[in-house]
DNA sequence: ACCTGAACACCGTTCAAGT
DNA sequence: ACCTGAACACCGTTCAAGT
């Protein structure tokens, strides 16, 4: 029984049923095997959920263009953030899993080096780079988190929400109410949204000339 | 038995064992009362939890100096943000908790209302408010799910982090390595770069005028 | 060597029975 | 009315015993 084989049915479970409804049990009785034979390959459920993990950001280079070192860095940042989201799209319950530390694992590494890598090349200090690409994590792996949450089919939430803001008493809640029309028509558009803020903040930093090259 | 001191105890639960050990029966075992009695209060585990991130995000205000709306847009919302920052720190197990729906109960909406409200005063269009609240909310959120993980006090994370970046294959990770000595002191000096980052972009979409005051 | 049934010490949730 | 012991259907993890 091949360790990958063990990862990839644990993925297909989690996608299906979500990360809280994963059991060990469950993913023996898929495998045909039992539960005891899984700890000879995994020190336990936390570190086969950390494969899985890995596992999902290796997607990540598969929704990335061929040759991702060609545009502008903002291009090039815009196109990794997107990859992300995209693969978190496809798999909605494993965004909470990365949660705690910061993907440690071979797939992490490569692509924080890929976006670091990026940034400097363009003329950013490795200083502004570091900065820049903590908070570009933390902003997508907050924001790909919710994905996991109830129904986020293209906007159902959004127009459900939108109904609830706009539904809230006026006098307590003038600035909510009246921005109530504005919520994001889907996830994706939000995501966009903020990643363009994010990333207008860094074009401030970037030396004369790095701009727009 | 009051709703009140039962979600009191159980975030004192989540805060000396994390939320993975924390169970409903220790709870009833804490209370000297039993599981079943709990159900009398509430619908489950979830619910009960979700009391508990109400609780917590009641705290913030406690953060907030006692006049928020004395300062520049900018310095509103810094407050707020360190506010959700230090409540967290103090319990931070409890962010993951907020995971999804970006908190519609009472404390939520008033944090809501607080930060949109600053922000169209001082002009900004309410649709871009929006987009900033959900924006910094997000990255709020997403930064401090990582106050849970290993032990976090004071860069002891950052100290190790640094060491196991330089010690990287420099040749596969150029940038990573090179970059590894601008590794945050704290995590909350990388708070404060990160929303900074945010900010600037916010900045540029100010109403001339609304920059500065 | 590689696997597994069964056990252990837990869960969340429910309900008949107690006061 | 308000509470609870005990049961039910699960967990993750371990280990003696099987092939």
């Amino acid at each position: 029984m091949p360790r990958a084989q063990i990862v990839a049915a644990a993925l297909e479970l989690v996608d299906a049923d979500g990360a809280d409804d994963f059991s060990l049990r469950s993913l023996a009785r898929r495998l045909n095997s039992s539960t005891a034979t899984l700890y000879r390959h995994f020190s336990g459920k936390e570190d086969l959920l950390v494969q899985v993990a890995e596992l999902v950001l290796g997607e990540v280079r598969s929704h990335l263009p061929d040759e991702v070192d060609r545009g502008s860095w903002r291009e090039e940042l815009v196109a990794t953030a997107d990859a992300l989201y995209l693969t978190f799209e496809e798999h909605p319950h494993t965004a909470s899993l990365l949660g705690n530390s910061v993907a440690l694992g071979q797939n992490g590494l490569v692509l924080r080096e890929l976006v670091l890598g990026s940034l400097i090349n363009h003329g950013f200090s490795p200083e502004i780079a570091s900065k820049a690409y903590t908070s570009i994590a933390h902003y997508v792996i907050g924001f790909c988190g919710q994905l996991g949450g109830s129904d986020s089919s293209a906007g159902a939430e959004g127009r459900s929400l939108r109904k609830y803001f706009a539904g809230l008493d006026p006098v307590r809640y003038p600035a909510t109410v009246s921005s109530a029309s504005f919520l994001p028509t889907s996830l994706r558009d939000e995501f966009r949204s903020g990643l363009d803020l994010l990333l207008d903040g860094l074009s401030l930093r970037a030396h004369a000339g790095s701009t727009t090259a």
